[in-house]
DNA sequence: CGCTATCCATACAATGGTGTATGTAAATGG
DNA sequence: CCATTTACATACACCATTGTATGGATAGCG
């Protein structure tokens, strides 16, 4: 075969990309082999092994093509008064996170990351998750902290605790759609138990 | 080698499980041959092929031993009284499921059906997860069901979404914790936070 | 226009794991 | 107390996958 443009070697690299994030959905990124990958893509393991030095290195081009971190979300708004009101800045936020996640890139790779992965290699995807979990997790705390400081919290609700409330709720909502897309849209559900959740949180309306 | 006695066989192979167990959380499933299960045990292939088909064979009956579903936490609280009080219902089976949890058989295989292992042979972990998940989700969602009938849940509160609610949070906090069982005490935060979040869903005592 | 680095295909050796076949000594049943 | 089954250990053949080495044709550059 002959050598491509640049722009065709970047194409087949984002080809290679693709077919990962399919196979390694379909068959768990442990029992599939970089043939599979490969001949996915109508590629062979010789143009793998040129654009990645092995599969760890495949995968972590996998994830750098849609990190999402929460404070990325805050600021996508692009409403400077969300610090008056963060409860629903964390709302905003999370609309925002849902609906990235509708798109088929964000949740295959979150998927094979939480759901089809194991350790391997350099590869540890509990700590990313913690990574991200932790990240997640602090945001909210903030928020909340912040929230109770302008007594939008409802009283006696500890602001630490909403925070974890909030993170274990949207967590255990990720993993449980993640598991199986098709049974409920993310969006919808996500907005219906996350605004319950924010209005039994609120504190109610003085006056 | 000598052939054993029938509780020696019997003792080597719960050995051969326990020490599944602890490589295949180390190590992960996939990445973890019979070889090492073996050599963990002071036993050798010979003896996991002995007392199982395969590696799959060998899973299931790791699973076998730590089977926990809700309606079973439920009736093992053995207050008949439960009925009236479902919301109270919840919280004990919780409660009793995270002392189960501290159990390190059961933290440990839960860890590894969680996040330590991909689908493989004719296991497919994310079928059984949903299956534990409906199970839950169900009986949860009734019992919100009932205490919305008896008037004990908040008005406007849907007991649909109530027991979605608890679900997900209760989720959410299971694989955060197994993924990392150091950082915090199962059993303290899931009461705190089931406990706030009951109190969030309770409704305000009248008169 | 020629040279070289690039982009990939192909071929190869090495490795690790699986399943099974065989060996074997003692426990068990009659 | 003998025959048979049991409970493994050992040995073997087979297969899939990996990493690398090599080949080759052209794109890009001077």
């Amino acid at each position: 075969m002959a050598r491509r443009t640049k722009a065709e070697a970047a194409a087949t690299r984002e080809a290679l990309l693709d077919a990962a994030e399919e196979v390694f959905l379909e068959k768990g990124v442990a029992r599939t082999s970089l043939e599979q990958i490969a001949r996915h893509a109508d590629m062979t393991r010789g143009a793998i092994y040129w654009h990645f030095r092995n599969k760890a290195d495949l995968f972590q081009a996998m994830l750098q093509r849609v990190r999402m971190p929460f404070q990325e979300l805050v600021e996508e708004i692009g409403d400077p008064s969300v610090t008056e009101r963060p409860l629903e800045a964390i709302r905003l936020a999370c609309l925002k996170g849902f609906e990235r996640l509708e798109q088929p890139r964000y949740r295959r790779v979150h998927a094979i990351l939480i759901h089809h992965c194991e350790v391997f290699g350099d590869i540890d995807p509990l700590a990313m998750q913690n990574e991200m979990a932790e990240e997640a997790c602090g945001a909210l705390i903030d928020y909340c902290g912040c929230a109770a400081r302008l007594g939008h919290l409802r009283p006696g609700l500890d602001p630490g605790v909403a925070g974890e409330l909030l993170q274990a709720m949207l967590g255990g909502l990720f993993h449980d759609w993640l598991r199986n897309h098709e049974r409920f849209s993310i969006l919808e559900r996500g907005t219906l138990l996350l605004d319950t959740q924010l209005e039994l949180m609120r504190a109610p309306a003085s006056g």
